[in-house]
Parts: C-alpha cells; structure tokens; sequence
DNA sequence: AAACACCCTGAAGCGGCTTCAGGGTCAAGA
DNA sequence: TCTTGACCCTGAAGCCGCTTCAGGGTGTTT
C-alpha cells in the first residue's frame, strides 16, 4: 500500500510517517520503481500502529525505541518493560499533580476579580505581582 | 543592577532574561556606556517576577503579553483579564483530564505484565498491539 | 600576570511534529 | 489531448520556551 492509505489505517498524517522513517521509529520502506512512491505492507502497519498507542501514552521516541527493541527480541526479560512503563507511569503521575496544583492556583486567582470596574483594581493582576508560594512547574 | 543579580533576585537564568529581552516579554534594558552590561532597575524586576508568575502557572507567552499590556493600561475593562484566566484554566483543566485517561491505560498495562519468563509473552508489548479505547491525548 | 567570575553576541539544539516551497505522477473527465 | 485534482516526493524552516555552545570581552582578586 502507499503511504496515505497507511496513514489512514493508523490514523495519522503521510507527514508524520515520512517524519517517523526520518528519526528511526519505522525502518525505510522498499519503494515503487517507477514512481519512487513508498511501498508499505502489513508489518510495518502493525509497528506503526504499536508506535502511535505508545505515543498516545505519551512516551517519548527514545522509550519507544526501547520498546520496539524488546518487541522484536522475544527471548529478552520482560523486566526492563515492567521499569519502562513504571518509569513512564511515574512521570505521568508526577505532571498531573504539578498541573493540580497550578489549577487551584488558577482558581484562587479567578476569584480575586471581583468585577470592579477597571484593571487598575484587578485583584488578578494585583495577585501576579506578589510572591507565588510553589514556582516549580517543570 | 546587572543581569545576574536580577536573575537571582527573580529566581531564573541570565540566559532566560535575555532571551526574554529578545522576544518582548521584557523591554530592552539600558545599557553601562563602558562595557555594554545591562542595567536593570526595580521595576525592570517587578516585572520580570511578574512574567515568571505568569509563566509558572503555565500561561504562553502571548498570553502573557496580554497581561502586561493591561498592567500597563489601568482603565482598560477587566473582563479581558478574566476571561484570558478563564480560559487558561479551561485549557489546564483539559489537559489534567487527558492525563488521568492516560494514567488509568498505564495502570492497566503495567497489569498485564504478571512477571512472564520472557518479553514474548509480555503482555503489555501484547497490549500496545491491539487498539486502545481512545488515541487522543494533544 | 594569572585566575576566576562575570558579561557579551549569534547560532544551533531540544522534541515531536507541522508547514511551506517547489516540484513529479497518475487516473478520470471534457 | 488536455486539464483538473488527488496523490506522491524532497529539503528546509517554523512552532514553543527555553538551553547550550562557540568564541569572545570585562573586572576583581591574588
């Protein structure tokens, strides 16, 4: 198949795939003689797929790499996996309260404007100028 | 002041507050006649924190722009300024609930992986093969 | 005179794509 | 036959918010 039927099948962008053989993620494909178009089959629709729902987790190429190493060598331990998606698991968890944490400050900030009548007065802005207790974001 | 005290004082790098510089956020300081340094004032650090407040709590830098602008215009209305909060908010909040989806498909995962022998029949590589519910994560 | 902390500039790198410029290919319809 | 339009190609640049690097100059201390 050519590389916009493989983009539909895994629901992404021909770009995205030509950006994917670029970095590693997907092997070269063989190509049409005549034309130089990409030639695609099965397999590689198959690690393409198993590339998006990892990016769909949010893993980064470097993990998938890891990832698709392990997939291809069956024989390996299962153990470095587990750690991966432990890792991958924590980082996640992490942002999420980083991200909690800024949105009750966003909420206490919401509530400082108590409709008056120009910025001058904007408790918002008043709130930005002063010290904010966690500055860490990542 | 030069540039590494206001750096200290505003808790970020030297680099950051020049990069600052070049793109708008912070006006371009004066200049020693001798050797070129920047020369910084207190209100060039009042409204260094200020940016950095507003980029703590994850605001882009146009939005930024809009904040200082109206810091900058006291009789403006403050519904812009509300609703610039608003929707940051909406958009944080957003993105908290596309990580606990997220969070909840790697705790599933991590599962499936009942210390197998080897990676062949791991059951998280096994996993990523298949479909997952939901690919949209932005 | 040397060491060291500080300052300067401009360019490139990061990640994960997306967009753009400028082409070639191919099937269908007028 | 010619044109339209969908598809394919490449390489480079743009996005965001910085960080890092290369290659210097300045200023104080020892």
């Amino acid at each position: 198949m050519k590389i916009g039927e493989l983009a539909r099948k895994a629901n992404c962008t021909v770009e995205t795939i030509r950006y994917y053989e670029k970095v590693g993620l997907l092997p070269a494909s063989s190509r049409d003689n005549i034309n130089n178009y990409r030639l695609y089959n099965k397999s590689h629709l198959e690690r393409l797929i198993f590339v998006r729902h990892c990016r769909a987790l949010a893993m980064s190429h470097e993990e998938i790499l890891v990832l698709l190493q392990a997939r291809n060598q069956p024989a390996e331990k299962c153990d470095s996996i587990d750690k991966l998606i432990d890792d991958h698991l924590q980082h996640v968890t992490v942002r999420i309260k980083e991200l909690q944490k800024l949105e009750a400050q966003l909420l206490k900030l919401r509530l400082q404007c108590q409709t008056p009548t120009d910025s001058e007065h904007c408790g918002i802005l008043q709130d930005l100028e002063q010290a904010i207790e966690d500055d860490s974001t990542g």
